[in-house]
DNA sequence: TAATCTACGACTAAATCAATCGTATTTCAT
DNA sequence: ATGAAATACGATTGATTTAGTCGTAGATTA
């Protein structure tokens, strides 16, 4: 799950629109400055939130960006799903990007790589932007140890 | 921590190696045929490997590869480091391979991601080939809830 | 002494990443 | 009206990483 320059550009610039959430646009100009990203390659990723719903944009001067759901209503998992591809830290582990490999069978440790996902996995799904934005604990891992003996083991 | 190919193909080996452990050497074409990895190719990952200590070698007829630690000592953690450089999701948050980032300061998802490269660490530098192999349980997460809370915060 | 191994550097093809550029289009303040 | 300011979007690129292959040299032993 290494995070791409994309996806943590998108992310810095999805909290500066949350923390101006209601109060008009953002053009991508100051976004860029504010956020220390290349002003040509965040218009692209800019693109790709709006065609996704994420945000919402208006032409013309006082023109930008606006946020364009709820911050509860948008993980840092989407986030990083559609702009790294996989959240998994190798295919035979992934949901929603699964690969089969042949060794399943017989593979040792492809339950710690299970372990790992699952916790990256629930961790980044339920980190709205609201509540990160915020502080607030996301995942308290009492709630992921009863969570995890429910079962959704090897 | 996007697991590469390298990475997968050195563990399977290992594996290969610790159920074999103090039984003779085993060939790289062997080791190449039984975990399905191109054997041009996993001849570097053996060098690499016996540049760390990790096994050991003999040419010949009879020759090949045998586990040059105790299982117990080698852990998942340092092989990824190894072959992937960086365990961690992004460079602000890796302790063996940090990297500054200017926004820390006003960064809002940063501990989040932090909270997801110690659990990863702590997983996978726990995970010794000897407990993986066996099925132990590496990690509980009521273990890792307290030692959380006794602080590797922000 | 020949068969069977490891050792190791050189090379490459393809994919991915992180942008940059040119240009078209829309909007609105004046 | 008009022009400044904004988004829209495809084309292109340079660097890096990944996932290998190849050729050959050298050691060991049945
Ligand atoms: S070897 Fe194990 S971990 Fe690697 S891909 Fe196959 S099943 Fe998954
Ligand atoms: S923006 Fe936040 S998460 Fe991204 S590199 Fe900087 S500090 Fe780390």
């Amino acid at each position: 799950m290494r995070l791409s320059k994309k996806t943590d550009y998108a992310l810095r610039v999805l909290f500066t629109l949350v923390e101006h959430h209601g109060r008009g646009p953002i053009p991508i100009r100051e976004l860029a400055r504010r956020n220390d990203v290349p002003k040509r390659f965040l218009e692209h990723i800019m693109l790709e939130m709006k065609a996704r719903g994420w945000v919402d944009s208006s032409p013309g001067k006082q023109g930008g960006y606006v946020l364009a759901k709820e911050p509860a209503r948008i993980t840092m998992g989407e986030v990083i799903r559609q702009f790294d591809g996989v959240l998994a830290p190798i295919g035979c582990v992934s949901v929603a990007h699964y690969e089969r490999c042949n060794q399943e069978a017989v593979c040792r440790f492809r339950r710690i790589l299970l372990d790992a996902r699952n916790y990256v996995a629930r961790l980044m799904d339920r980190a709205t932007l609201a509540m990160v934005f915020l502080g607030a604990p996301v995942q308290t891992r009492e709630v992921f140890a009863q969570e995890f003996s429910a079962g959704d083991g090897i």
